[in-house]
RNA sequence: GGGCCGGUAGCUCAGUCCGGCAGAGCGUCUGGCUUUUAACCAGACGGUCGCGUGUUCGAAUCGCGCCCGGCCCGCCA
């Protein structure tokens, strides 16, 4: 067997199941071309085809669904494919009457390499390292995140810190997982047993390792100890005594990017639950201790971690590694989440500007496949999940595809099926985001007919929601919608003789007392009065009062402001 | 250098596994609603399906070669 192994060219027949090495699981589950059990193919959900994978398995209940980060920093929501994709397979095996348990470890026990440029605290506000203890952070290099003190001083450690936030990030989308801190794992002994197991056959666990990774050498020992006198995790591994369940260590340097993280020297002992696997060991570990059915992840790690993951499940150890799946990384506006270049964004950012149904409806999408998560135009995926809500509920025609698409996938986008709801078309709620008043809000929604005259106040009330969501969003990217009324300055606008002789006799008519309906065929019987085009009066009326080419219906809203505000920019006093 | 994933209309995306007229929404243009202003309605515009090649009666779809973007093949996770 060639190092590393051409394991992708079994793809097109490579079974699931397997009991030697010359059958590995292909992690590219999807779309793969293997028959299913009655011959049926042409999933129009992703989820069906993964639960048809793990069912065939025939798993013990509860099945396990597993994701895992190591918290060493923002949680964004490039993570949150760890939790959605595998949501939505849990839901799709309840629904088919299994137990599902979604479980995701917060590899808290990994060591603290570098210092992020940003944090954020626990309501979700992104902060600059330098507005927190950075120094006191810069000395806890090399030690586990659950052993470096919280540096907004809320939570137990670090790992707690940032486990949390990604609690809350799954909680804000109502995904209901359990959170392992691998390091309560170690200290429980959940990974004992395992650790024990590599050490006793570390020469198998080195010789399918080496397949792998070059620069293991004979002597490598897959374990890092805890050095009782720094907290410095360490590769040194002197002996190792399986008798007393401890190795020797020596604390050393340890290289992190470019810099190096300085051991202290100190010889000591430890136990096996003081220190940690190396990952690919840690993350076999964990299947074997949870039970793990089916786990999705990025595809950095499917041409490295997966490969050795399951060969060591299968030959170091001898059980059936999980389902696996690839999800493709997104793009954020364009270029990949890095939280020093800053190009982050959150959970709780997201759903400033978006319902949650509808980012759950992003993650529903095909994860094989590459795509940008656009916040300029974050209307049209809005715009999608209202057309697929519509299809669902039969109230648009679409073709089949369509139709069968929105029959399986909707449900599971939204907290509860209700066909009652109401949904502001998105830009048009960012237009009704130009007034602070409710009343008109729901006043103009109705009159350009998005709210029906026998909707329940539940209804009316959650459509306008989405007002300050678009509202948000506009502000946020200072596009076409981002309506202000400029009541303070005048907005630098050319007038013409004819424009200014109809503009004054438009401020007469107001100052006459009409209604807003008047006012608005006014403004066309002025224009034509003093030969001005229409698009153009309009056009400098929006000028006026936005600063914008284009505006809400402008005779209705002028007659809900104040007239003497009206009065004095229609004769551009102020 | 080797491997893998992605590349479909100006934008966001379906369709590719299973070959059968290249699609949707947004956008743009034209017209209509005896007041174009988030409009709405009707119609139109918009594509070398990354490029080439092979197989086939027929290729976005299957094979091979190439281009571009990203990831892995060191460490770490």
């Amino acid at each position: 067997m060639s190092s590393p192994r051409a394991w992708g060219t079994n793809r097109p027949t490579g079974p699931r199941m397997s009991d030697n090495a010359d059958t590995d699981a292909d992690p590219y589950t999807l779309h793969d071309g293997d028959e299913g059990e009655n011959g049926e193919r042409g999933f129009v959900f992703w989820a069906d085809e993964m639960a048809d994978e793990i069912e065939v398995r025939a798993p013990e209940e509860p099945i396990v669904i597993k994701g895992g980060i190591s918290p060493s920093g923002v949680p964004h929501i490039g993570n949150v494919n760890e939790i959605m994709r595998g949501y939505f397979v849990a839901e799709v095996l309840r629904e088919r009457g299994h137990e599902v348990r979604q479980v995701f470890t917060a590899d808290d026990k990994d060591r603290l390499r570098g210092l992020p440029r940003k944090l954020a605290d626990l309501e979700g506000n992104i902060v600059d390292l330098g507005e927190v203890d950075a120094g006191a952070l810069g000395r806890n290099l090399g030690k586990p995140y659950t052993a470096i003190p919280d540096p907004f001083g809320c939570c137990d450690s670090y790992g707690d810190h940032f486990s949390m936030l990604i609690g809350r990030s799954a909680d804000l989308l109502g995904v209901p997982i359990e959170i392992e801190s691998n390091t309560a794992m170690y200290e429980e002994g959940e990974f004992e047993e395992s650790t024990r197991y590599f050490l006793e056959n570390r020469e198998r666990a080195h010789e399918v390792l080496s397949k792998y990774q070059d620069g293991v050498d004979e002597s490598y020992i897959p374990f890092l100890a805890e050095c009782e006198n720094c907290g410095h995790l360490t590769d040194q591994i002197t002996s190792v005594n399986l008798d007393s369940n401890t190795v020797e260590y020596e604390c050393v340097d340890v290289e992190a990017g470019e810099q190096v993280i300085e051991g202290c020297g100190h010889e000591g002992t430890a136990t096996l639950r003081e220190g940690k696997l190396p990952w690919r060991f840690e993350w076999v570990a964990q299947w074997k201790a949870l039970g793990v059915d089916f786990e999705p992840f990025g595809k950095d790690h499917a041409e490295g971690s997966w490969p050795s993951g399951q060969d060591i499940a299968r030959n170091v150890f001898d059980f059936e590694p999980p389902v696996p799946m690839v999800y493709e990384w997104f793009t954020l506006d364009g270029e990949a989440f890095s939280s020093s270049a800053g190009n982050v964004m959150l959970v709780s950012e997201v759903l400033d500007l978006i319902e949650p149904e509808v980012l759950r409806y992003f993650f529903a999408k095909d994860p094989s496949r590459a795509r940008d998560f656009n916040v300029e135009r974050i209307d049209l995926l809005v715009d999608e999940f209202d057309r697929l809500e519509r299809i669902y509920f039969g109230e648009v025609e679409a073709d089949d595809r369509e139709e069968q698409r929105a029959e399986r996938i909707y449900p599971f986008c939204v907290e509860e099926v209700c066909e009652a709801r109401i949904r502001l078309p998105y830009t048009f709620a960012a237009v009704l985001g130009m007034t602070d008043d409710s009343d008109l809000r729901e006043e103009i929604a109705r009159r350009e007919g998005h709210i029906p005259e026998e909707a329940p106040d539940w209804a009316v009330e959650e459509a306008l929601s989405r007002v300050e969501s678009a509202r948000n969003w506009a502000r946020e990217t200072e596009n076409e919608y981002d309506y202000d009324l400029k009541r303070t300055e005048l907005p630098d606008v050319e007038v013409d003789g004819n424009t200014k002789r109809a503009l004054e006799e438009l401020a007469d008519f107001v100052e006459e007392g009409h209604t807003p309906e008047e006012i608005q065929g006014e403004i066309y019987e002025a224009a034509k009065r003093n030969d001005v085009p229409v698009g153009d009066f309009f056009a400098t009326g929006y000028r006026l009062f936005f600063d914008q080419e284009q505006g809400p219906k402008l005779g209705q809203f002028l007659g809900k402001l104040d007239r003497e505000f009206v009065l004095a920019r229609l004769r551009r006093e102020r």
